[in-house]
DNA sequence: ATAGATGTTGACGTAGCGTCAAGGTCAAGG
DNA sequence: CCTTGACCTTGACGCTACGTCAACATCTAT
């Protein structure tokens, strides 16, 4: 009493490829193999078969359900872990159907997949008295003309950028490695390059210079590291008092050994 | 004004290995390629990557992806039809995740995967009356005491070979084919293998016999055809009397020609 | 000159089968 | 006996979006 390997994925409601993969990984073998090769299932291997489509409809991993058909006692644990990865699939899910959903107002609005309000709290201005101060109006014009001129995309792209910075210094920070360690100092070299994105800074401003303009670039970095120690809207930018105080090291360093 | 493939890696928050996919998938080239085959990468690079990388956190798939970079209309357009799948799969999620926590009560009450409450309403008992009348006490006690000593998991499998079989017939049926077309057929040769595994009945005793006991088969067969229509209590297994109907006219044509 | 970081292409692995391709087996009819 | 058609076999590629070697070339700094 036993049927052929269409039969059984006709009864049970899956295909003959299904049941040859399952014999391929041995997850449900044939109760019986002819002379000439035919697999064939009996009553005993279409209740193994329906047990592992129910699992499976449930989500489950091949390799899991071997594991429970193995161990009938696993299944509880086994569903109780993939119920906790269920759950959280969900809330990724929802997540990014609020993601998706405000995207699509902004484009709708914007008309640009980045639109102006994605840097909102990023604006340049807001270091203007700072920049004057320390560096001069001309500083601060150019670096000014700089944003204003910038598509609303590349000042996306600053900004997550910025931030991209930012919060790896943080992770660096919080992780508790020395400011001299090698990856320290490859996020000091970044910085560097990032500030010399920045027009109408000695950073910027020395690319292709000489050895004197070098030496500003020097100054202005390790000054900039103490800066962000000591005003807290630019600490906040790397995690507070301390995380500043992790880049002004890491920046003294790279300054003093390559600048 | 560039960077090397790990500068911008590192920048966008991305490995290089992704970097060399979708250069090599077409969806974001290098700005520059220097005579050693490095590749460079420009502001312009940076932006368009991080637009890829921002609709690829919203779940899109890179061909998506990639037409929506190529026409900037498309992109509230695609965000939407995105956003259905999402809805979706949020509502298949909050099924399964429904189904495993019944299944892991049933579970940890039961012992056994197939719990006794699959099957209730599945009860063989229901039609006691009707077949000892037609077929006697001795059929009716036949398939009684056959379905007392089946396991749980037996029992499931079979409701479900059952149901399994009662879907195929309605959505054949549905689907308007000719009760002698070969699809149909295909089903009556299985309704009648099904009815073979109930001890009791003629289509099961006849297993081995002579021509006698098959032609018994026939009308048994038949018979069972005309009273799924006439009863309700069978109908609504094949989609009530029309589809019930359909069945009754695929299996008198399976009967004449092949038993 | 040499070591170490970084770059290149090429190819396999992933989950669970769908989908040919090429060829053997079996039951029924002429 | 031969043919036809249905069903079976193994083998291998395809799919998503890269991760992860491997083998080898190049740049940078000492």
């Amino acid at each position: 009493m036993d049927w052929s390997i269409q039969d059984i994925a006709r009864i049970a409601g899956t295909t003959s490829r299904t049941l040859r993969h399952y014999d391929d990984i041995g997850l449900l073998k044939p109760s019986r193999i002819g002379h000439n090769g035919y697999r064939y299932y009996n009553q005993a291997a279409l209740v193994q078969l329906q047990r592992i489509l129910l699992l499976r409809g449930l989500g489950l991993g091949l390799p899991v359900i071997s594991q429970v058909l193995d161990d009938e006692t696993d299944a509880a644990k086994a569903l109780t872990g993939h119920l906790e990865w269920l759950k959280q699939e969900q809330h990724r899910l929802a997540r990014q159907i609020a993601s998706v959903t405000q995207t699509i107002e902004a484009v709708k609005g914007g008309g640009e997949i980045m639109a102006e309000d994605m840097f909102n709290g990023f604006d340049h201005t807001q270091y203007k008295d700072e920049v004057e101060e320390r560096w001069g109006k001309d500083a601060y014009a150019k670096g000014d003309s700089w944003w204003r001129n910038m598509s609303a995309e590349e000042k996306a792209a600053w900004k997550q950028r910025s931030q991209q910075l930012g919060a790896d210094w943080i992770a660096a920070a919080t992780a508790g490695i020395a400011p001299d360690s090698a990856e320290a100092q490859t996020l000091a070299k970044r910085h560097v390059e990032w500030l010399t994105g920045i027009p109408g800074t000695p950073a910027s401003d020395a690319r292709g210079k000489d050895d004197a303009g070098k030496r500003d670039v020097k100054g202005y970095v390790t000054g900039l590291g103490e800066m962000y120690v000591a005003d807290p809207r630019f600490a906040k930018n790397y995690g507070g008092a301390d995380g500043a105080g992790f880049v002004r090291d890491a920046l003294k360093i790279y300054a003093a050994e390559n600048l």
